[in-house]
DNA sequence: GCGATTCTGTTAGCATTATCACAGGATTGT
DNA sequence: ACAATCCTGTGATAATGCTAACAGAATCGC
């Protein structure tokens, strides 16, 4: 019962998390399934089915307790915790990902820079220094780096991965555009500026302009 | 027949792409369904089913024309031609998409940038200008925007999307984490370095570290 | 206190998506 | 030319995910 959760489901959480916190920021403390929905634009009979996978988080006749809720969902998701980053690839994107400063708020922090050049290597670049690619088993290990992200160019991005991969990194976040290869004990996922738009476009080619 | 197509498909169709994108680069000429699927970790027959949507691209005995199916899967995703972009939100996050370099490669132009900060415009970042957000109805129509990205703190997210969606912008991408609301003509779709982070902890939160 | 109302958690039925398996066309080797 | 092999496109089937509907529990108004 409590294994073999729909990884659309666990997509979803991170919504319904987003869209609790506004709420509360709101000062609201209770909140319906229908309430929620609403706001989200999903069915309420979705969202409870979504929870009932983790326990039973509402109440009969009242709702869901907001900051209980925001609770039990940032524990589910894991982000009752902190979460180690290492950014590999410090070029435009790479830069941009160690200033931006929101990984903070949800327990993720940047503890390593890496990239091959020595015109960056050596430099701090917001939080950290960047150092050469062949620190990182040391550094990985010393940091106890969780998860690496590649910000490296699509040709180099192969290669980045597989030295994380030797390094002991377990997850990969990936914003090379590239299509990478990695044990099936590694989790990987693509992100970037383009993908979303990728899809996006199929949806707005038949509208004139 | 033609109608009707399910997200899911479209969603995984900018994927195909790439791999066939990066297959062409090292010279492949000619790629069967078991072998795209390999490269992608997909079962041929979802690669071969998800085409038949939009017609027959392969040829039995061989498989798919690698620059072929390219050219097709860039037209049917509307990636034939050119989308123009504006960014609303000049901090952190909107600097970084504003100096991306790889917008480009796949037809986006970013053609115009906005900001309430009179620090920041006037000044040029990347490949424009930017401009209070009170000149974004007559931008908007003077440059012939299709895509808004909001890049703004969560706090200010719907107000710009208002702005956006009553300059005449259909499509948004939000970088905002916050839940928008938005009429049912437009489509909208949240991104960010974040939210791929938080449903990944899920997966790995179990294993130790 | 009690009937009417609210709202969750869950089951059962429905709809959508993915996989299997094969017919049929194409290619290759001899 | 023919047999063996390869590979697509697609119906049939299995699996998955979604929605509607309701029992049961809490709340509210009077």
């Amino acid at each position: 019962m409590r294994l073999a959760i729909p990884e659309v489901v666990v997509l979803r959480l991170p919504e319904y998390l987003r869209a609790l916190e506004q709420l509360a920021g709101e000062g609201v403390y209770l909140v319906s399934s229908q309430e929620l929905g609403e706001k989200l634009q999903v069915t309420p009979a979705q969202i409870r089915k979504d929870l009932s996978y983790f326990g039973h988080f509402g109440k009969q006749g009242k709702g869901y307790d907001v900051k209980r809720l925001i609770g039990e969902l940032r524990r589910i998701l894991g982000l009752d915790r902190d979460w180690r980053l290492a950014v590999v690839g410090v070029g435009n994107l790479g830069r941009a990902l160690l200033r931006y400063g929101g990984f903070s708020q949800q327990g993720f922090k940047i503890v390593a820079a890496f990239d091959t050049n020595p015109k960056v290597t050596g430099k701090k670049v917001g939080p950290v220094v960047v150092q050469d690619v062949a620190e990182m088993p040391k550094v990985v290990k010393s940091e106890g780096v969780h998860i690496g992200v590649v910000s490296v160019p699509a040709s180099a991005a192969q290669e980045a991965v597989d030295r994380l991969v030797q390094a002991g990194v377990r997850a990969i976040l990936n914003y090379a555009p590239a299509t990478l290869r990695v044990p099936p004990s590694v989790y990987i996922r693509h992100v970037g500026p383009v993908s979303a738009l990728e899809s996006m476009t199929f949806y707005l080619k038949d509208v004139k302009g």
